[in-house]
DNA sequence: TTAGTTAAGTGACATATAGTCACTAATTAG
DNA sequence: CTAATTAGTGACTATATGTCACTTAACTAA
């Protein structure tokens, strides 16, 4: 499984035979994701409860140790601890930052990988309402409640970085269902940002990207219904404001 | 050295008395860095030249293991790692990403917290020129030479990254002297971007965001010498382009 | 059927930012 | 003193965003 993708010369065989993976004092390496959903009008954010030393029962992010005979990368970690827990792949993973210190861990100097990664509420409401150590939790709440570890800290850099997100992206979207308003996407940018925001600037910006497009349908909850959209697919980037280089 | 943040309790002790760092089968873990200079109207970046196996011999980024022993954190490792070589702290340092898979290094499965890093060339010329396994590479040219690892992967990320930066901060500023000029600053901004720029737009966007302070020195070499400029302390974000908040 | 309510979506003008380029300013070389 | 060179500005144009009243399309209750 452990295949080195440069060939070896063979002075460098005799070094692999005495010098492997384990023999390094290397730190403790954990990958940690903060999975996002946007529902009740409020943003959410899943939290486990940990089965294992150090601190059991408390609450903490989707995460864990690299499987080194199956995963192939950090993104396969990341994505099979996210599916164990929901039962799906999200729609949007990507990486955060990586926090390493000698005292975040009891256990002693440690490293976690944080991702950041949006999922519609419903693609995993069943799965997680029948059991019992996994949760949705408003961010407002969470940020407020004592988690383990540091995971109090990936979730305030994660939010931010989110936040960032919303003034120039269409990004947030991944939190929503497949097909959604524009003012359904309003208001989640708006608790994003965290104040209102023009409709008319708004809907002229994402329409000029051309990152969405009109299925035709449409759904109304008391006024006029609103057009339903979806995420273009194969779109690269998903900036909605100008950039200068074009 | 190594004390834990968290005070634990007398059923975790007997836990953390059996399981410490080193008993986890946990990836190797390095620390690399992307330390660029703006030097003859280039981009370069600072190469090492590797004295152990693996890849003894080739060039790759400064980087290294964290020393559990001594470094309190991530930031701690890359610091000193870059001091070793540099002989100085660069002004600027800021984490890239970590890449971590089974095969990027012959030893098993590995990861690497990228930083990338901006220095003023007169501040470490001597220091560097007086070894002769670390050296200034031009960007062009490093990105076609085989490097260590997948290090050439690092570079193209860290200068896409950086030519990011450029359409919207002055965050390359760091990568020149303490004292520099505005057609200095300009033509750094255009060889990251790749266009040449509007000189009267690029002066209108930086001077409206207020993040440099004129020191009223000028220097000029052949017309009408330019001001000297340096950084305004204390200034948490470098953007110049306004951003939908304000 | 119709008037009132609600929410979606648009028209049109005001304001702010960026692009363009000719012009002025300050220096050196000869 | 004049030409060459590079720094820096004035003033207009083009484009993007802010604002808000207005129209549209649904529902509900007389």
């Amino acid at each position: 499984m452990t295949k080195p993708r440069v060939r070896a010369t063979s002075e460098e065989w005799d070094y692999l035979r005495e010098y492997r993976v384990g023999d390094y004092p290397t730190p403790l390496l954990t990958v940690d994701a903060v999975l996002f959903t946007f529902h009740d009008n409020q943003l959410q954010v899943l939290l486990v409860q940990r089965a294992n030393h150090p601190a059991k029962g408390q609450w903490g992010l989707p995460g864990g140790f690299v499987a080194l005979e199956q995963d192939a990368d950090l993104d396969a970690t990341v994505r099979r601890n996210l599916m164990a827990k929901t039962g799906v792949e999200p729609p949007h993973i990507e990486q955060l930052a990586s926090y390493g210190s000698a005292h975040r861990d009891p256990r002693g100097w440690s490293v976690t990988v944080c991702y950041s990664a949006l999922i519609a509420h419903q693609a995993c409401a069943q799965q997680i309402d029948s059991v019992s150590d996994v949760r949705w939790v408003p961010l407002d709440e969470a940020l407020v409640s004592p988690l383990a570890f540091d995971h109090q800290q990936l979730l305030v850099d994660a939010r931010e970085r989110l936040r960032q997100k919303a003034l120039y992206s269409i990004v947030p979207a991944y939190a929503l269902p497949d097909r959604f308003t524009l003012p359904q996407l309003q208001q989640l940018h708006e608790v994003l940002i965290g104040k209102t925001l023009q409709k008319k600037s708004f809907r002229r910006r994402i329409e000029q990207a051309e990152l969405l497009i009109d299925t035709g349908e449409k759904r109304g909850e008391g006024g006029r219904p609103a057009s339903l959209y979806r995420m273009r697919p194969n779109t690269a980037d998903h900036f909605f404001v100008r950039n200068l280089e074009s």
